[in-house]
DNA sequence: CTTGTTACAGACCGATCAGTCCGATATCAT
DNA sequence: ATGATATCGGACTGATCGGTCTGTAACAAG
């Protein structure tokens, strides 16, 4: 009985995740919210109940959109090593794929740290789940014997999603792209070596 | 025949400094000023002209007190690699030291991109400018034969600038001490690399 | 067709935003 | 002591902030 929605909410929702991706969370205002979405003000608040939980929903989007790719690309490969290298040359093409935009997930956690305690708690886990997934995946490379035997896996996991938020900050400042194919052949560079030629 | 102020221009810039930092320049409202400042909104446009040149004058502070604390661990030691060792070992001491805050510069180069244009910029040349003196270290270094012969200084200095802000992010965000500690032990061993053992 | 439920449209809310105006006050040079 | 000059204190501005209220419209089940 209930009368339709004139729009759809899940492409809403992809418009919201594109608007605080561009502008931060600060930044993307309800007005300015409503004009991109092309929704009225009262249709935001009864499809998303308010703007942090349209950023908690934009967040689950990238996560399962963005991220996703990630974790798809760490999982490819026939050697866990693979996955791995996929996953850096992937962060080398989003990076320029997005140049003067970079990451939701970076932006957030910085943006958020000490104004928005609450959101910013759900992109620190999205951080962590990343970090670990990273190296979960070193410790099976490790295993197939993909990886020096004295390589601290915790560690060169931190460096890894380290370095990702790196590139994602050059690149939202539209750094040259020369900038993160450097990153890219470091990174390359550190993982190869970690398997170990010995 | 001014009446002279009641506070000091320079103690209340360095208050800016650290609330921008804390904050990012959206978070910092005026009235947010103005309290930690503890001077009144008019001595606060009197002194500092606007919002935006405030944030100006405390990027230059920041630069000053903040960043040319980097610029001098680069150009000490006897060798220019110590510098460009030195340098990254303080990152990791002011990334432990500023956990919760992270870094004015990384966190400005982040929020300011396509919402402040203007200050954005200034962030841009801070940052090139970084980037740019470790280059030109490393080819102090690479002349004083401290560089393997086959490095590409350009893109070994673009990748230390990227993982300083991705230390800062981590700061920010409050990553385990470990997260830095494992990026500082990647770029020492990276650079110790560069050195080129043959 | 009636009734219950929801969506839509747009006016409206108090709070806060950056920034301004002005009268009172304090200081220094004369 | 007086006059010129700048600061201080606080009220005030219009714009924008996130969010709400209300009336009307549209749909589906009975």
């Amino acid at each position: 009985m209930p009368r339709p929605k004139t729009f759809s909410p899940d492409a809403a929702l992809v418009e919201a995740m594109r608007a605080f991706w561009d502008l931060g969370y600060a930044g993307a205002s309800i007005d300015i919210l409503i004009n991109r979405l092309r929704i009225r003000r009262q249709s935001l608040y009864d499809t998303f109940t308010d703007k942090s939980a349209l950023f908690l929903s934009a967040l689950e989007l990238y996560d399962r959109e963005h991220l996703a790719i990630e974790r798809q690309a760490l999982r490819s490969g026939g050697r866990p090593m693979d996955g791995l290298l996929k996953l850096a040359a992937g962060w080398s093409l989003a990076a320029s794929a997005n140049r003067g935009r970079g990451c939701l997930l970076t932006l957030s956690l910085s943006e958020l740290a000490g104004v928005e305690p609450m959101l910013h708690e759900r992109t620190r886990t999205l951080n962590d789940g990343l970090e670990s997934a990273i190296r979960f995946r070193m410790d099976e490379a490790a295993e197939a014997g993909d990886m020096h035997p004295d390589t601290d896996t915790g560690a060169l996991a931190a460096f890894l999603v380290t370095a990702r938020h790196g590139m994602m900050v050059q690149s939202r400042a539209a750094a040259s792209p020369d900038s993160i194919r450097a990153v890219s052949t470091e990174l390359n560079r550190r993982l190869r070596e970690a398997v170990g030629v010995s």
